[in-house]
DNA sequence: GGCATTTATTCGTAGGATGATTGGTTGATA
DNA sequence: TATCAACCAATCATCCTACGAATAAATGCC
């Protein structure tokens, strides 16, 4: 039925044990848990690692308790694991997913972009060329152009899965600090992609994007997977 | 600094509590955040409670236990909110990401497929034929289909992230009964697809893939947002 | 000064007590 | 008999104290 428990931590043990029975189908979805006690009996373990470990589940989706009822089973398959197992994958990998993502924002921006975003980007743009040789500075206003263009797609989800891709690449560049190895888009460059958003040139848009960061993605292949 | 808790379970909102926190940086990355009892006194709340709290915060990956010594943030983002967050969006931004990962997939299966990928493409796409009029047998084959599409561009970041949408958006139009609403493409369409993936077409397979479910996103969109 | 030992701090686990909520049971009443 | 309120048992939520285990810092010996 349920593993008793013995190496690491126990709440971990105890999640990874529960996590398992439920994807091998132990408990249907929409099935009720034992209780908290039993549980404990079955797992070895006290009430409160019992506890924390649904609690976690419980987070994840995976488990739903009802105080005063019992605890539910809510779905086998736990959503996060997606972006973790993204977040093992190789970082060119990564980044050309964030590449296909921004030439994809550029167009639709071109098509759907504000007068608001259209300023927003503009902002972002002249503060990242006042910016000068102020690395830092300079960087954070870049990030936020680009997410201003994604912005002006106006599709959430797509933001969403940006910010994500974004955020999580730009962290693991600092920590490895590869940035030197790294080729930086001029200036110019992202104007014309500006200006193509602003024309409302769907496709000049999404190439100028990808060129944007296209060398990025060739400088950091060869390492791992040359082509 | 934090702050007290008030409604709804303690746990929850302790664990919003500290996620809001760490988000505004409040605690930097590598950090070591105050000891348990220190949090307690903080949020007004038991041990347990804390315990529980931190527990999940170090399951998604934003904090970091060592016993004996302390608790560290280790990210300043919960990569499970994202996809949260993402399926919280409508259904039509959804479809209008995987439309474009699966065209960008496409495109790169058409420089990097094997001829292990075009086997099993071809494979799927002749039992979806086969399939006739049995829906049920169809959905799935195209679905295997389309999978193997993504998987033929060798880039596992995109294949998991394609699989949740397309999980997704296909439990959700499940759940809603919107499938009669909906188009489907014709077998020409797909062996078309096949086609320049095999012939190496980068663009046009691009295209076609894009073709395949844009009439889906165009019969999703005007419910929600007229353009 | 270097290194082993001790100590203090902190998280990990255990088990019990009490409160809050739910679902079902019971019983009175029309 | 049907209805509905009051009651009761089961269950999760929270809190508490205590002790074990691991770590880092302080200490003392050589």
């Amino acid at each position: 039925m349920l593993e008793r428990i013995r190496k690491g931590s126990l709440v971990e043990t105890a999640i990874e044990s529960l996590r398992q029975a439920i994807e091998n189908g132990h408990w249907a979805v929409g099935e009720k848990l034992p209780v908290e006690l039993e549980l404990c009996h079955a797992l070895g373990v006290s009430r409160n690692t019992v506890r924390e470990a649904v609690r976690v589940l419980v987070h994840v989706g995976m488990l739903e308790t009802r105080q005063g009822d019992g605890t539910y089973v809510r779905a086998t398959k736990d959503a996060g694991e997606t972006l973790r197992r993204i977040a093992d994958t190789e970082l060119a990998d990564q980044l050309e997913v964030r590449i296909m993502l921004e030439s994809e924002a550029a167009k639709l921006a071109a098509h759907r972009r504000t007068d608001d975003d259209l300023a927003q980007m503009t902002r972002y743009l002249d503060a990242r060329a006042r910016a000068g040789t102020n690395l830092r500075e300079r960087i954070e206003q870049d990030e936020r152009f680009h997410h201003a263009v994604v912005q002006a797609a106006h599709n959430p989800a797509l933001l969403q899965l940006y910010d994500y891709f974004s955020h999580g690449i730009a962290q693991t560049i600092e920590q490895t600090e590869m940035n030197a190895d790294l080729p930086e888009p001029s200036q110019e460059d992202h104007e014309l992609l500006l200006a193509a958003i602003r024309r409302g040139e769907a496709d000049k848009a999404g190439r100028l994007a990808r060129d944007l960061l296209e060398p990025s993605l060739q400088a950091l292949k060869p390492e791992h997977r040359p082509e």
